[in-house]
DNA sequence: CGGGGGTCCCGCCATT
DNA sequence: TAAATGGCGGGACCCC
């Protein structure tokens, strides 16, 4: 169940809703893997996009069915103080059933208001990160990631995030390739590469030097096979290691061997994912080297293992059941 | 698991 | 004068 208040960005309920339509549209035939409904706060049904689109919901939130499997919140910038009693109440005894709750950008003020978030870490569209943490002290928000999980309770950049939100619960429902089909049929990336900060483009910084780290960006992760080393990486940019170091810092808010780090990890866990190669010949392509190393930066990253990741994709059923629950997709 | 040796990173400062 | 650059050293981190 998608719960609407307008007015709101379209792309904050369209986005979602179309990653879980190409999702039914890739599953196998017959059998639809997501059963989407809308529902709104208005009597009328009426939903006004800020940019002249006019939407009908299926429902009003009264009649939505009485137990969704997950619940996604979308509310527009204008309605995230809403204070509608009935709405916020229903919203609180709908989270506490669901196995499932979502808040697409400023939402989460909605999901805040309603008490669910409660001392929980949440993310929010950046602009709006500061006045949610007035505004309710007690969480922790965290202005950087583009969505964050805690516990069932997912919150969510907003705007193109909300897509990246609803491709994590495809991946979380039906595993890594579905969801990799789903990104590629639409022509995203099912995990954007390298960190997935919020305001990596956005940060002013001169246009020579974006181009510049973005072709190293490019370079790097197409030689992840060669011994990369930040002397290297800055004679290829024609920068100074510390002049290179800066430009990272102000472009990806990460160091450059951390970022090479996790564009490792990222490689790794699609090699894992997707062929059956073994161990050693996946660290040796993606420049860990040997297994062991690779096994270690899984562990700083991940939180598990290079085999236990692989085989909660290909054999879950065979993980005892303390294994399996906490999986940390989590960007 | 621990320690030795190496790499990296960030604050600081002189220089451009 | 303001801003960017590059070098240095201590400290953190990681491989072996």
């Amino acid at each position: 169940v998608v719960a609407v208040v307008p007015p709101i960005e379209e792309l904050d309920l369209v986005g979602p809703l179309q990653v879980f339509a190409t999702t039914n549209r890739l599953a196998a035939s017959g059998q639809e893997a997501y059963e989407c409904e809308v529902v709104t706060s208005r009597l009328d049904r009426r939903i006004d996009g800020e940019s002249g689109l006019r939407m009908v919901a299926h429902h009003h939130y009264r009649v939505a069915p009485r137990s969704p499997d997950s619940l996604l919140v979308v509310c527009g910038v204008s309605a995230r103080h809403c204070r509608d009693p009935h709405f916020l109440k229903w919203l609180e005894q709908r989270c506490g059933r669901t196995r499932r709750v979502g808040a697409v950008c400023v939402a989460a003020f909605l999901l805040a208001s309603a008490g669910v978030l409660r001392s929980r870490r949440a993310t929010v569209h950046w602009k709006y990160a500061g006045e949610l943490k007035r505004c309710y002290p007690d969480l922790s928000v965290d202005p950087n990631p583009i969505w964050v999980r805690d516990g069932h309770i997912y919150t969510s950049a907003g705007i193109a995030a909300g897509i990246d939100l609803a491709l994590a619960w495809v991946e979380q429902d039906h595993g890594s390739a579905v969801a990799l089909a789903v990104a590629r049929e639409l022509v995203l990336f099912l995990r954007r590469p390298g960190g997935q900060d919020q305001c990596s483009v956005t940060l002013s910084a001169q246009a020579a030097e974006t181009t510049a780290i973005h072709a190293l960006q490019v370079w790097m992760t197409e030689h992840l096979d060669a011994p990369l080393t930040i002397e290297q990486l800055a004679a290829r940019a024609a920068m100074s290691p510390r002049t290179l170091a800066r430009a990272f810092a102000r472009q990806l808010g990460v160091a450059p061997a951390k970022y090479l780090a996790r564009l490792r990890v990222e490689a790794a866990r699609r090699l894992l994912e997707q062929t059956d190669k073994g161990l050693e010949q996946i660290a040796g392509a993606c420049g860990f080297g040997r297994a062991d190393v690779m096994r270690r930066a899984f562990a700083r990253a991940l939180g598990t293992t290079p085999a236990r990741y692989r085989q909660y994709f290909h054999r879950p059923e065979e993980l005892r059941a303390h294994d399996r629950s906490p999986f940390p997709i989590e960007p």
